[in-house]
This record gives C-alpha cells, sequence and structure tokens, in this order.
DNA sequence: ACCTGAACACCGTTCAAGT
DNA sequence: ACCTGAACACCGTTCAAGT
C-alpha cells in the first residue's frame, strides 16, 4: 500500500505525487484511497517512516562524535536512496512514527551519555537532524537542477553576474565544482561537532 | 503589484497563495497576472527579493564573528516579519535577485576578509544562511501549531510516549518550554560560529 | 471490509480575442 | 499596453451507494 506510494514517489517525484496518480498505480479510484489512509499528509508521513527504516544505528562502542559522525552519513545515505526523499521528511513535519522517533531517540541517547544537558541534547539534536535533511534536500535539488539544464550553465550564472557588484561571491563560488556534495558535507558536520565539542569541554 | 502578493501572503500564508486569489485581490481575472509575471515561481522569487529588501547589513568595523551573528540576528528578525517567509525563500529557491545576492556577497566578504578561503568561504556561507532560514521555518511552523492546538497539548505529545522505549528523547525533549526559541537561535550561531573559528585558527 | 460514481471546490497555465 | 472568456488538464476530499 504505501510500498506502492513509495514506487512512485522515485518515479515521478514528490511534486507529481498525486493520490490520484497513486490510486490509478495501484488500480484503484481516488477515493477509495481515504479507505486505508487519512489524509496526504497522513501518506507522507507513513511514506517519510518507509524511506527511514533501514537506517542502521550507530556501533555504541564508537566515541560520541564518531557515533554522530556516522548516523549523519548514514542518514544521507538513507536519504539519497529515494528521489525526493529529504523533501518528503521535510513536508511530513515533526517525527511521530516509531521509526523516525528510534532515530531521535539513538542521537538523544549518544549526546546524553557524552555528558550534554538534557537542554543541549535537544538543541545539539534538532540542530544535527535539520543539517543533514536540509543538506541533502539541497543537494538533490542541485543534482536535479543539474539533470535538466546542461551542467555549463548551471556554471555560467555565476559568470554572468556583474563582477564589480558581486567580487566576493564570485571569488567564492567560482571555486565550487558542483561535484563537492561529500566535501561540503564533511565541512559541515565537522564545524558542528567542533562547536559542540567545545561546548561540551568548557561546560566541565 | 508584488506588494499585494506579500499582503495577501501576510493575510491567507503560503500554502493559501494562489494566482486566482491573488487575482481577485487585485480586482483582475487571473489571466492578467500572466502579463506581470511569467509563472507562480517568478513570483515567489519577487515576493522573496521584497522580503528580503529591508534587511540590514552589519557593521563592518565589528570583528567578523560579531558581523556574522549581528547578520544572522537580522536575518531571523526580517523573517519573522512575514508570515512564512522563511518558507517563501526555500520555495523560491536559489538567490537570483539583486537583494539577496546582495547578502550573499556581504556575508561572503566578512568570511573572506576574515581569512577563509574562497572553498571554506563559500561552505561557510551556505551552512550559516541554510541553518537561519531552515530554524525560522521551523519556528514558524511550530508557532503556527501551537496557535492551532492549544499549548498543553504541544506538550502532552511528548508525555504520551512509552517511557520505557524513548527515555532520552523524553528527558531531553522535555525540558524545552517551547517559548525558547531565542535561546535554541543563540545555541546554534553560538556552535556554528565556535566551529568555524576553531577551522581558522588552525588553518592558520 | 473494501471499493465506486459523482460531485464540490479548488488549482496553474494558455491563448485567442478584446480595448 | 493591459485585460477578459473560455478552456485544458489537473488537484484533495467527501459521501452516499454498492458488493
Amino acid at each position: 500500500v504505501v510500498q506502492a506510494a513509495l514506487d512512485l514517489l522515485d518515479e515521478v517525484g514528490l511534486d507529481a505525487l498525486s493520490m490520484r496518480r497513486l490510486a490509478e498505480k495501484l488500480s484503484i479510484k481516488a477515493a477509495s484511497l481515504y479507505w486505508h489512509v487519512r489524509d496526504k499528509d497522513h501518506l507522507l508521513a507513513l511514506l517519510a517512516e518507509e524511506i527511514v527504516a533501514p537506517t542502521q544505528p550507530p556501533d555504541p562502542a564508537l566515541p560520541w562524535r564518531d557515533q554522530i559522525e556516522a548516523l549523519g552519513w548514514e542518514t544521507r545515505r538513507i536519504l539519497l536512496a529515494h528521489r525526493d526523499a529529504a523533501r518528503v521528511l521535510a513536508a511530513s513535519g515533526a517525527p511521530t512514527g516509531p521509526n523516525r522517533l528510534r532515530l531521535v531517540e539513538v542521537s538523544f541517547g549518544v549526546l546524553m551519555r557524552a555528558g550534554f544537558t538534557p537542554a543541549d541534547t535537544a538543541f545539539a539534536g534538532y540542530l544535527l537532524n535539520d543539517f543533514v535533511t536540509l543538506f541533502v534536500a539541497e543537494e538533490a535539488a542541485l543534482a536535479d537542477q543539474a539533470r535538466e539544464t546542461d551542467s555549463e550553465a548551471a556554471h555560467n550564472w555565476v559568470a554572468m553576474l556583474p563582477a564589480d557588484q558581486y567580487p566576493n561571491l564570485i571569488a567564492a563560488a567560482g571555486t565550487l565544482t558542483g561535484a563537492d556534495a561529500e566535501e561540503r558535507f564533511r565541512f559541515g558536520m565537522e564545524v558542528l561537532l567542533d562547536g559542540l565539542e567545545l561546548r561540551l569541554n568548557r561546560s566541565r
């Protein structure tokens, strides 16, 4: 039932994922879906649960930093496995299903055992989760966009800018190759983890 | 023209902002809008430009950290000034208009002058910008949701969870009062800036 | 328990035609 | 230069009715 929705998502993307198309795929009329599912929002929540299901929790024997890092990379991998997966998570709002709650529990557990206060744990957990989700959403959007237009055009919008008005933008963005998503992800994770580690050490 | 769209956004929110309603507000038929505006996407881009227009750039005499921090708080202030503003920025994609490009240029300039490499500047700039936008989007969503349901219910979803399955989640999330958006924002900014500062010092 | 027909109240967008 | 009428191809959702 929800598996069909996931297949459809991979085929057509989130924007074209409609109740009517899903019904068609199931050889059913659209009205019938409302017996299986309360809402489209509800469907998205179920979809988010399904996407996130195969996530491997990190090895609890590792230091907290390595665990958080591993979970970040694993989450990125999971979200890249389905089309628009990160957008589905964002669109389906706060986690309510067991799979997503479990992941929150895992990351909060790592942070608490590392010595963060409960409040800092909650803040840091949301910060990390938001970073990963947004990052992958952007990464996927850029990849889609690069697939539509030719990749030269993607570069050239920077070159089109008036150089005297945006010198720093051009200097910095000019270094981006577009194929450096992993490096950018590592950068973000490092900055966040360094910031969190510093905070932890200071509080002791 | 776009001012009417901004008014409508404040009145009804992004989800209900349709071309047809906007036309009605202008005492016009929907088809006429397509003379003034190419697309709905184009309209959203113009809207994003308009929202961001009154942003005050930080004092260039300040240390880089203070400038970035000031710009972060200013951006949050600007985005909270209009309903669903953060979502509009996210929905309208990468910045193309002069106002948003100017802000990117400002933040990149601060980072470059602080001594970051061009690549690190681009990474850090996106990271900071994404953090602020996403944070405000979430903050606004939570505030909306709290306005709809009574605020007790917002607390109780945590209390409803089976305590044996999610001990860390409950311990950490239980400390959140819902009215601590500013504190959470400060936390995120501090973590990011600490991480960035460490990276800058290491590279020298 | 599961599905359908038919309807309601919407969308974004195009295009020939009007003034 | 700016607007309209009419249409096209869609949406999510409800609800009585069928089996």
